[in-house]
DNA sequence: AACAGTCTCTGACTATAGTCAGAGATGTGG
DNA sequence: CCACATCTCTGACTATAGTCAGAGACTGTT
């Protein structure tokens, strides 16, 4: 199925791709355009020459002349950034900013007529089935990357998870500065984060609880990334991991209130159990027995 | 929705489209091969290079060269075609064979990873959110031509019709030679073909009664179009078509037994009426006033 | 047989994308 | 301050895609 709509796509709405005609720019130049527009705020220098080589993969001296051929258009401006004065910053003019629009509209535009023959009842169950399957494919492509649990990156993921319980819990959530403690490798730990187009969108940890035991901490997806069993590919991400680090059981607790990730827990094979620790926001407590390969046992 | 989805697929997907690195072959010799390859069944001499040039959208020059590349590495056989010898004929010899079936590995390859990290019941919602979006991006832009009725297609279309209700009919339905009267501009008709990758997948046409009434003859849908409305904007299309000849209105007749076909009638604004013909096999009849613009009154 | 049209091929181009080596200006750690 | 790294730019390439005009072989029509 996958392929054979590949195939529709590219031959029918492939021609989304062919916006940047009619920009009177050659593809390559478009898109250098477009990024530079569409980071770029109100009409600050956006990004940095080598932000660009590294988002768009291009080569240095061919960025530099596509740079300059939109230079020479009036498109785009290149100043020297006076905090590094060997990188130069690149931001759109005003016929820049109009170019981006005009692109951005021709797109909407094909976009509508496209789907115009069809009725509203059929254009619904179109986008529908476009954002299950959007979704779908980000959350098979996202990365589950081990980092350290103090890194930019983890930080804000951990802080959006404790926002969140913050916001469900009756009584609030304010735990003590956040204790990273126990998640890095030397301590038999581990930190997970799931990164998509370079945002984190879930994260996960493991901490040594001795014995043999593993606990799950930290478990978090972002809101709108609910729906696609990312919680529960972490989840069989940190057994596996736990497992190889020669754990024998995997524990974990959490807040009554929380259903959903109770419900997946039970789904995943983790039985309740007693209380193991004094953790006063912890209602619930789960565990599972692991087999050498991570599954259940 | 298109849009976001559109830029997820492409960066996530595109790289289906990137089998041809690792064939050695740049992607307009990998596009070519794969055309010839395609068509061609055992090994006999698939296409034409006027063909190849029409579906690829190549220049007759440019697609010389790419075929004598291809000729060089013995992936292809151009042969003079002794039907008509200013034509040459294309085929795969073994070699390419061989090619085309790793180029078609490696992108099933590819497509199976891509949908590895998903639970089985992920990849079925995926497979079925695809599917969806398929159908209806394939109905979007499949085009609806006013053609003769005895054009090759045309009949094509009609055959399988009349094979279909014959199929679904109880006693037979085996019309004498096939009655195109009627279904011509010159005779205040029409005939319409929904055509969808050069394939006549819907038909539909209309003939004068007198009286101001047109009838709809010949509605047929492929039954893999199915369920993407195809029969109702083939309706609406024939009663826009019917108002702008200056008819009042429009009739049709039906057996009994095609329910479906019925309940669109009825769904499109349709009402019973009598008995207006002699046919035989017609139990069901329809009316409906027509609005200066195709609507219903 | 003449002629208009079709089909493929050749030659001579252009534009785009991309690679590689290194120069020159600037920053950073010891 | 020096050595080394980083960043951008230049020059000199190559490969690919594509365009255009016309030549030569052939076909169908009159």
């Amino acid at each position: 199925m996958l392929r054979r709509f590949n195939r529709t796509w590219t031959q029918r709405v492939g021609v989304l791709e062919e916006t940047h005609l009619g920009t009177g720019l050659p593809l390559a130049a478009a898109r250098v355009l477009w990024e530079v527009g569409g980071r770029d705020g109100a009409d600050g220098d956006g990004t940095t020459v080598r932000d660009l080589r590294a988002r768009l993969g291009l080569d240095s001296g061919h960025l530099t002349r596509l740079l300059r051929r939109l230079e020479d258009d009036d498109l785009v401006r290149v100043t020297p950034d006076q905090r590094d004065r060997r990188r130069r910053l690149v931001g759109v003019t005003a016929a820049g900013r109009e170019r981006c629009d005009r692109l951005e509209r021709r797109s909407q535009d094909l976009a509508e007529r496209l789907v115009e023959p069809l009725t509203e009842r059929q254009r619904d169950r179109l986008a529908e089935a476009l954002a299950t399957a959007d979704l779908l494919v980000r959350a098979a492509t996202l990365e589950l990357r081990t980092v350290d649990p103090d890194e930019p990156d983890a930080r804000a993921a951990v802080a959006r998870y404790v926002a969140e319980l913050d916001d469900r819990f009756a009584a609030g959530f304010a735990p003590g500065p956040l204790d990273t403690g126990g998640l890095r490798p030397a301590e038999r730990g581990a930190f997970v984060l799931a990164v998509s187009d370079g945002d984190p969108v879930a994260c996960g940890g493991l901490r040594d609880l001795g014995e043999g035991w593993a606990e799950v901490k930290r478990m978090w997806v972002d809101p709108s990334w609910r729906g696609a069993g990312l919680g529960a590919r972490m989840l069989r991400h940190l057994e596996a991991e736990a497992a190889r680090g020669g754990f024998a059981g995997v524990r974990l607790d959490t807040h009554g209130s929380l259903t959903e990730a109770i419900a997946m827990y039970e789904r995943a094979g983790y039985r309740r159990t007693e209380r193991y620790n004094d953790n006063p926001d912890a209602e619930v407590f789960f565990e599972k027995q692991l087999g050498w390969d991570g599954s259940a046992r």
